[in-house]
DNA sequence: GTCTATAGATTGATAGAC
DNA sequence: GTCTATCAATCTATAGAC
């Protein structure tokens, strides 16, 4: 595998499971097996290795959305294989969406890479309205008022419950707290 | 006002804004005005610090919603105070619920403030499901159906909410994805 | 209770040999 | 592309004077 690749790797499990301020050069030199110094010939500053980490994963994120949606008809069978999707990507309650991760660390962060951060919430929010409005045609998720609504809804409390289940070290409490929207799923 | 006070208020802010691995001992003494050194003084260690400060937090918190029941008759009427004072309490989207802030940073806590995190989330439930329990029998919250399924997604909701609002850095934010809850409210 | 001084570790980053 | 060596800055923390 390429260094680069092994690098971007080890830097979103870091950044996931301790946020943009909690991991450093020396962790990943650790983990890749190379030296700190030989980091910054991949990139060359840590701002440059957050815009590159945040860039790769929105890009799988938006991929993994399209692969849903040509393979489920349905809108609650999107809606079900959303949260699945969101519920395989945590690692058993170990790690963090990387936007929620990046979230907090906002402040620190170079303003490309909270421009991404902002890109990726109002794709993923884009693609849920339309979930949301096929589901409410096809009565497939029932009580849906307004898409739009319901879309910021339902990526709030996917990033609520995973930090709940991080929080409590416990996976179910995701599945607690999603419970309630996936009772609406009407297949 | 007691130093120790003012580290505290020092302490929550900053971490509120920045998260647990994003402020030091030397950020805290400018603003309150003391050297670094001193801080030691009134707590001895970093986890010290964090403790008194979730602790302090929690309790805070705790009281408030003790405040809202006793003010508030109707289940909807405390749903609604409660998003009021959740929304309040962000400071203009600026900062983040302490919860949230330190759940990211959670591998860099010590044990017994991971405990509290816990017992946080616990008591905040255990009210919420009360007040969904209340807004079922009395008609005021609609659609309810488990109301401890609901509490637990109704945390998940007002916390995803609130990292929306500050990645966009925009309030806006949370009222949109809160506002599917509030239309629930039926008074 | 606050200060100065200092410690030892770690941070992101650079220069230059190989 | 990776290394050694080194940098200045910052981190939490301690000792001891006042």
């Amino acid at each position: 595998m390429e260094t680069k690749t092994a690098l971007l790797n080890a830097a979103e499990r870091a950044s996931r499971t301790h946020g943009y301020d909690g991991f450093s050069y020396a962790d990943l030199a650790r983990e890749v097996g190379i030296r700190k110094a030989s980091i910054h010939h991949h990139f060359p500053g840590k701002a440059d290795l957050a815009l590159a980490l945040i860039n790769r994963y929105r890009g799988n994120f938006e991929q993994a959305l399209v692969d849903i949606s040509a393979k489920q008809n349905l809108g609650g069978a999107k809606l079900q294989a959303y949260l699945d999707a969101y519920r395989a990507g945590m690692s058993g309650g170990k790690t963090m969406c990387l936007a929620v991760a990046f979230s907090i660390g906002r402040e620190s962060l170079p303003e490309a890479v909270v421009k991404e951060l902002h890109t990726f919430h109002q794709s993923g929010i884009a693609w849920l309205s339309e979930l949301f409005e096929l589901g409410k045609q096809d009565n497939s998720i029932t009580g849906v008022s307004n898409p739009e609504f319901e879309a910021a809804a339902c990526l709030a409390l996917v990033e609520g419950a995973q930090l709940q289940a991080r929080a409590a070290d416990d996976l179910a409490r995701f599945d607690i707290a999603v419970s309630a929207l996936q009772q609406r799923i009407n297949l």
